[in-house]
DNA sequence: TTTTAAACCTGTCATATGACAGGTTTTTTT
DNA sequence: AAAAAAACCTGTCATATGACAGGTTTAAAA
């Protein structure tokens, strides 16, 4: 646990995915992680703008976070939630770049960030590091581009239960209900649709006994009819 | 120009925007350029196979290509056109994946093909084109994401229109065409549509006076009126 | 607790879009 | 040059989906 205006360290760090908590006993990355700043920002706070200047690297400690592209008027894309160990606000490196995403806490949320020049040092330095960088950005890209191929091809009903298998992917499920509350207007902004349609399809998916859900809270019930029902779209992953 | 069965050689290549030419005059590399394959692919062949184990990284030396993803019943998803210097077959390294987009030329094409072993010795030992590779996944994952919102949000005529202005911007326009022919269906497959709606949607824009169509051939007319048009969507970058 | 705001839900409706069908033109192959 | 195939085009139609409106419940704030 992380107390207010105590610095989130790498050595008591449990994020086993973090990119940097992977390096961190190494001795290239040691120097570096010393200059690294503690973030803290409260549930529905902004802390990444589209269009503002790159601020370095975010890299979530302990919370639930959601990237997301603005639209026109006032509609939003969320590209993908983030949550313990996971990298926000790629591209964070090189020169007078520009963050194309934005980025707001779900929950109250403890993020590690690293400046421009220090993550830059970094990436020059420490050529496995870099390495694997490489390796998750190419894997976001498979993602995204299997994202762009469902929100082309599936149906409202379809985006939603997919929706509901990344949430669960992502979060877990303990005692019924996902490890997040989201807003079905979140859920919305996700697969690409709108409130009344996600709240439509989740009160039928409910009525078929596939799902519960209580207030905000959702949680799976017959995940094996959910897959089964969006199979023939997922050929050879689920991402 | 390569001959069939002549080899492509870095030192003629005038792709210089091409990463492997790009670090070819070092000597970390040019130990490992000479263990590349030159591959040719005649006009709809099909070279790289949605599932099938990775064989390596492509690079285009010269020609034209498609990259795709399956979905239901033939629908198909075209995710990117790759040209002259642009790399084919992402995260192809790594052991045990599988391609999770398949590859197509639009026109005769000739490939540099570097095996998975070499690929990866290569990352290994070169940080900088791991840098350099690094830094094209980030940039290819901020045009995907920007795409699905695309899709998500954007009308098909926009989305249309937007396609458009992607070969443009790729492929270029001479002599008042494209750079590239293809079918109707091409871009209906890439802007997430069906090819009825996209030879509507042309006829209207010819009838505008926006574009001009002769055939497969297709050209710009004004375009200031349609990056006008869609506008409103791209805030921040053009993708 | 009371008040206020946010989120949820349901019904109605217009329409953008995908699907089908049939004819024409263009392109490719023989 | 002729034949075959592919691509293009147009019209019609059903429907999935987004938009609007109004009411209810839930959650947050005072």
């Amino acid at each position: 646990m992380v107390l207010y205006s105590e610095k989130a360290e790498c050595e008591s760090c449990e994020n086993t995915s973090c990119l940097i908590k992977k390096h961190a006993l190494s001795k290239e990355l040691s120097a570096y992680i010393n200059k690294k700043n503690t973030i803290r920002v409260k549930k529905s706070q902004q802390f990444i703008i589209e269009g503002a200047p790159v601020q370095g690297l975010f890299f979530v400690y302990k919370g639930k976070v959601k990237v997301k592209k603005t639209g026109i008027n006032g509609r939003e894309q969320i590209v993908r939630f983030s949550t313990n160990g996971e990298i926000i606000g790629h591209r964070g490196f090189g020169v007078g770049n520009y963050y194309q995403i934005s980025a707001e806490a779900v929950e109250d949320t403890v993020m590690c960030n690293f400046s421009n020049d220090i993550i830059h040092e970094m990436l020059t330095e420490i050529p496995k590091l870099t390495y694997d960088m490489m390796l998750f950005y190419a894997e976001e890209l498979n993602i995204s581009e299997t994202k762009v191929r469902k929100i082309a091809q599936m149906s409202v009903r379809e985006r939603v239960i997919d929706t509901l298998l990344y949430i669960l992917r992502k979060f877990g499920q303990e005692q019924d209900y996902f490890g997040i509350v989201l807003p079905r207007k979140d859920i919305a902004d996700f697969a690409g649709t709108t409130d009344e349609q996600v709240i439509r399809n989740l009160s039928s998916l409910k009525k078929e006994g596939l799902i519960r859900a209580q207030g905000k809270r959702l949680g799976i019930i017959d995940l094996d009819r959910l897959k089964q029902e969006i199979s023939e779209h997922n050929y050879f992953l689920d991402s």
